[in-house]
RNA sequence: GGGCGGAUACUCAAGCGGCCAACGAGGGCAGACUGUAAAUCUGCUGGUUUCACCUACGGGGGUUCGAAUCCCUCUCCGCCCA
């Protein structure tokens, strides 16, 4: 195993190294082989859910500039590896998924990556799903073709496993030991089938691509290439698109396009030129101008800005960019009552919310009563609590304990908006 | 199979008959300061009709005026001996 750092010299692997997005390559002959001609290379992605995190997102922008600069990109879907598991980066075996829902989850993905990548033209990028190639080769097959070519000496030397094997308490299935196999196949696979040379990933991935490129080698009689790029974290060292509310997903159905662009927006100013060189594809001066305009006025946070507005429209689009931000400058202005009816009607859609029968308000009720039921608060022992801070807004106006909630409080679009400290909104339906 | 030790709130981790809804740390949330940032400081972090009651310390049963704390049993985990 060897990997190098030194000064690439094609336009890729500037390309990434400027953006800081190339952690290692396999060979120094790798820039060699993108400048001699248009390549295949791949990237793959586990099927352990309907949708994919911006945690993935690195490794389809890997996908993305290899196609830019000219060559072809194929995402391979782990439908068959996505059954057994890799162990990489885990500490404890993986629960196995069922067949039907690792195809489910492999078609879901499909429409994300379409948004990402160009599926036309010479260059047009293609997915494959690596259950087409790995469920019909029977297990003498691979043991006799496959399994011969690797030591099990170095199999166990691997860190993904190495470690499994130290603690008892944990411990390796043999079916998770034997992923690193199927996947130097699934490369051999490739290599063969679309004549793909090169395997990107993130750096967690880098045993994995070099037990394909040995296997290629071995009985592939052929060269490959291997590139990965390094662990993405935010500055203190948290993983990136980790919530509390969960991940921050690249479909609307799991994290609406408001809540993608306050992702974004909030990012801290450790991070956001960092976030633009290694999610956006905004070019070098950009960035740069950008960085000069957060370090001279930070509380413009023009980097910020910038980087949500690139991220959710590249993800959702351009009209749910100018959704997202209407949505973002009515609530954290506080100016709502202004609106029209469709405006509150657009915003109370992307937020979390709740109905209530109009009737029930003519008589008032006490604002703890209120927010009790509401994602504002979890209990009325805590409503209480935030009402005593002063947390507490309706309609963009802070309220104290003793505010009633009144038949005159619902604003054009039937809709009343609960604020809660800073980022926490809900907006309450009133139900004629 | 035998011996020993352990299972406590989101996590780690005290408590070992009443002063325990349970020390402390981390995390989370809110407030102040700000810039929908970071750092810092303060408060909160089981529920309710708030000074009272209810539900909680792996499951079930028991002792006791009273148990997270003692006993029995079950499940799971670790260590040691076979």
């Amino acid at each position: 195993m060897s990997s190098h750092n030194s000064a690439p010299s094609h336009p890729l692997l500037d390309e990434l190294t400027w953006r800081g997005l190339l952690h290692q390559t396999t060979s120094p002959e790798l820039a060699a082989h993108l400048a001699a001609g248009s390549r295949s290379g791949y990237a793959g992605f586990d099927p352990t859910a309907d949708s994919l995190t911006i945690g993935n997102f690195i490794s389809i922008k890997l996908l993305a500039h290899l196609q830019r600069a000219g060559h072809r990109p194929i995402v391979v879907s782990g439908g068959g590896t996505g059954l057994i598991g890799d162990p990489s980066g885990k500490s404890a075996e993986r629960q196995l998924l069922t067949r039907e829902i690792v195809d489910h989850n492999v078609s879901r993905q499909r429409a994300i990556f379409e948004r990402f990548l160009d599926f036309s033209g010479p260059r047009a990028a293609v997915i494959r799903n690596n259950a087409d190639w790995l469920s019909s080769m029977s297990y003498l097959e691979m043991l006799r073709d496959i399994g011969k070519h690797f030591s099990v000496n170095q199999m166990i030397a691997r860190d993904s496993v190495a470690s499994r094997l130290e603690g008892r308490e944990q411990g390796i299935s043999y079916t998770e030991f034997s992923y690193m196999i199927l996947q130097a196949y699934d490369f051999l696979h490739l290599f063969r089938a679309d004549h793909c040379t090169l395997q990107m990933g993130g750096s967690d991935q880098f045993g994995n691509i070099v037990s394909g490129i040995d296997l290629i080698r071995r009985i592939g009689h052929g060269e490959s290439f291997g590139l990965t790029s390094p662990l993405v974290t935010t500055s203190d060292g948290q993983k990136i698109g980790k919530t509390e509310k969960g991940a921050i997903w690249l479909s609307a159905d799991k994290t609406s396009p408001y809540r993608f662009y306050q992702y974004w927006l909030n990012t801290s100013d450790a991070d956001a030129v960092k976030f633009l060189r290694w999610f956006t594809f905004l070019e070098s001066d950009a960035i740069q101008a950008l960085a000069h305009a957060l370090a001279s006025d930070p509380a413009k946070r023009e980097a910020q800005k910038a980087l949500a507005a690139e991220m959710t429209s590249l993800t959702h689009g351009t009209h749910e960019l100018a959704r997202a931000k209407a949505t973002s400058e009515a609530l954290f202005t506080g100016d709502v009552k202004s609106l029209d009816s469709a405006q509150v009607d657009e915003i109370a859609g992307d937020l979390p919310s709740s109905v209530i029968d109009a009737s029930a308000l003519s008589a008032g009720i006490a604002i703890a009563d209120f927010i009790g039921g509401t994602t504002i608060a979890a209990s009325k022992r805590e409503a209480r609590e935030f009402l005593q801070n002063g947390a507490v807004s309706v309609n963009g106006e802070k309220v104290t304990p003793d505010f009633t909630v009144r038949s005159e409080h619902v604003l054009a679009g039937g809709v009343i908006l609960l604020r809660r400290g800073k980022k926490a909104y809900h907006a309450v339906r009133v139900h004629a």
